[in-house]
DNA sequence: TCTTGAGCTTCCAGCAACTGGAAGCCCTAT
DNA sequence: ATAGGGCTTCCAGTTGCTGGAAGCTCAAGA
């Protein structure tokens, strides 16, 4: 299958299909034409990847996945491991998210937002800790 | 002053400091000897950078706040909407996150965590949408 | 006076994870 | 034969720094 076709099914873009198999994480063969050509393991990894993708493991946290997924000798703990360290990422982002959102938010509500140039973000901004 | 002494009282590392002048945030005055010579003024602008960088303010919009601070006929409305489209970036972002977490917590939950090699995670992730 | 070490300079490379674009081959249909 | 769409590679750019190498400057100590 060419990669037009396999983009659609593991809805990847194409630009990202390459750019996996240059860092390893797929092999798809190649027909003599020299198009990839992708047999379905492939397209079940691509597939794999893009929902590790959405839950946010970065690109080496994906290759471990796949590799745990393709060893029939793996301990579940191994997997459970990099989720929960990836689950932990993700808490210290909200939290360092929701710090910002209430800083600013509370800012926000401050400033008139009218013509005039006094501002309290501005304020806030450049004031001496 | 130098830039080590800048980088202490602005909080932030020379190197940013010097990426900070390579995009035209600051322009610092050069001594005879080459070396970077901040005034009082360009401190200060870097301690607002610093603290607009910890809003999570991109570059760019740090440059139009920077401008705006020191823009005398600046309108508080411009502020506020770089600072209200900021805020809806971050709620999207925190939501997003907040998704990721959700399913993940489930599933982390729902493995076993041994040596066995059964695992709600990859399952997960290599089911057909 | 010479040396040593810290502090400063520039420039180049690399991080993550793609994305866009150019130049050019391949295949099918008209 | 030609037009088009799909495929190929390679290079550059994105964001916001960060690390490192090579080399200049300055102040202090032997």
């Amino acid at each position: 299958m060419n990669i037009g076709e396999v983009s659609e099914r593991a809805g990847l873009p194409a630009k990202t299909i390459r750019y996996y198999e240059d860092i390893g994480l797929v092999r798809p063969l190649r027909s003599d034409n020299g198009y990839r050509a992708f047999r379905d393991s492939d397209i079940h990894k691509l597939a794999f990847l893009g929902r590790a993708r959405t839950f946010g493991f970065s690109i080496e946290d994906c290759r471990t996945l796949l590799d745990l997924y393709e060893d029939e000798t793996r301990e579940s703990a191994q997997v459970k491991a990099v989720a929960q360290e990836h689950l932990a990422a993700i808490d210290e982002k909200i939290a360092q998210l929701r710090s910002m959102h209430d800083t600013l938010s509370h800012l926000v509500d401050a400033c008139h937002g009218d013509h005039r140039p006094d501002c309290p973000i501005l304020k806030d901004l450049a004031k001496e800790p």
